[in-house]
DNA sequence: TTTTCCCGCCAAAAA
DNA sequence: TTTTTGGCGGGAAAA
């Protein structure tokens, strides 16, 4: 504890500190509506901030939108799935090009774009949207996709990436100084969230002192987030005075936002029809586990699988980047960390025993 | 000094 | 139009 008296300190207003108060506020049983001026004032901070932290954990599954004002609480259960998810999108787009390898530490990938089907997933949208998607790929719960899918699909798990190397990897024009600062200015914010969270851990290269992150993981985070406290008696309740609940029933997990897949993605939580059915189209049938507070199928013991420095590497990022430069950031943003396909492979069948035990 | 990153202006997107 | 979202970057605290 600081000695500090009333001192005014910027830690006070972190992002961070922010995100564990929300998480404290909502991370427990019988939660599952947020209203997001409701949660301003619980918090005590401005609307701006909550969207910044309610954009961040979305693009982790623990929270999704539903409409005007309103997001619900998904809970640490669907996370392990929203990860899976991101890891599969990541690992096929990192196959999605053809990587050469040159030299022990460089590796220059062709730009055979590989994306066919790629298309533009704008629902009613016909045109190409070229700038449709260069906006998306800016916005926060994207960058913050694509800044754990580099922790995801890295070769190593104990990689450390620094947040100038992500922002160059998952820049498309390296070259504007300008672009470079703001997007490390957003992965600050980003890092620092889940850093409080405990996803990932602030460290530093070994050599180089240069400050980056090396990821924890889902168990890591779930036991260093409280578990869910007592039930709530007025928490989603709370409600923007002219609109009253309605009965929605939040009955289905709705993860992803994106349209990675060949689903059809769901609209801007089109007419809200109160009684929002969704169900999952044919095709992958998911066990469908519903929310859940904090169920733990975790490991046992697991403690920590990092503990030295010694095979830690840094993914050479920057070089990379500088060397060719696309035009779609997400397909050479895993070339970059990319250490080829034996990483999808050994993924996939991973991945795979992971789902039958499920499945169970 | 450099690194971190909060604040809130203000412009798109939605009602 | 008004309201909601959320880029964006100035510039000040922290290292």
């Amino acid at each position: 504890m600081e000695p500090l008296g009333r001192q005014y300190s910027r830690k006070d207003k972190s992002l961070g500190l922010l995100v564990i108060k929300f998480l404290n506020l909502y991370n427990r049983d019988g939660v599952d509506l947020i209203g997001l001026d409701d949660a301003a004032g619980k918090l005590g901070v401005e609307r701006r901030r909550i969207y910044d932290v309610v954009n961040i954990l979305e693009s982790i599954g623990l929270v999704a939108r539903r409409g005007k004002n309103q997001y619900s609480w998904l809970g640490f259960g669907e996370v392990p799935r929203a990860l899976d998810e991101l890891k599969e999108a990541g690992m096929r787009e990192k196959t999605a090009i053809v990587p050469y390898a040159i030299d022990s530490e460089m590796v220059v990938y062709d730009q055979v774009k590989v994306e066919p089907l790629q298309l533009t997933p704008d629902d009613q949208e016909n045109s190409p949207s070229p700038k449709l998607d260069v906006k998306k790929e800016k916005c926060l719960w994207n960058l913050a996709q694509n800044f754990v899918k580099l922790f995801l699909c890295s070769e190593s798990d104990d990689d450390l990436i620094t947040l100038d190397g992500a922002s160059k990897a998952l820049l498309n024009d390296p070259q504007e100084p300008m672009n470079m600062r703001t997007k490390v200015r957003r992965l600050y914010d980003i890092a620092n969230v889940f850093s409080s969270m405990k996803l990932i851990e602030k460290t530093q290269i070994p050599e180089s002192k240069k400050a980056a992150y090396r990821w924890l993981g889902y168990e890591a985070m779930l036991e260093n987030n409280a578990p869910a406290a007592p039930a709530p008696a007025s928490l989603c309740a709370r409600n923007e005075p002219k609109k009253r609940a309605f009965g929605t029933e939040l009955t289905n997990v709705n993860t992803k936002r994106n349209k990675t897949d060949g689903s059809k993605d769901l609209k801007p939580y089109g007419n809200q029809n109160t009684s929002v059915k969704i169900e999952q189209e044919e095709g992958d049938v998911k066990p469908d586990l519903k929310k859940s507070s904090v169920s733990g199928p975790i490991t046992p013991a697991e403690t920590s699988k990092m503990n030295n420095n010694i095979g830690r590497r840094l993914v050479d990022l920057e070089r990379l980047s500088a060397t060719y430069r696309p035009q779609y950031c997400n397909p050479e943003l895993f070339g970059l960390l990319g250490h080829y396909n034996e990483t999808w492979k050994t993924w996939h069948a991973e991945n795979y025993l992971y789902n039958i035990e499920q499945f169970s």
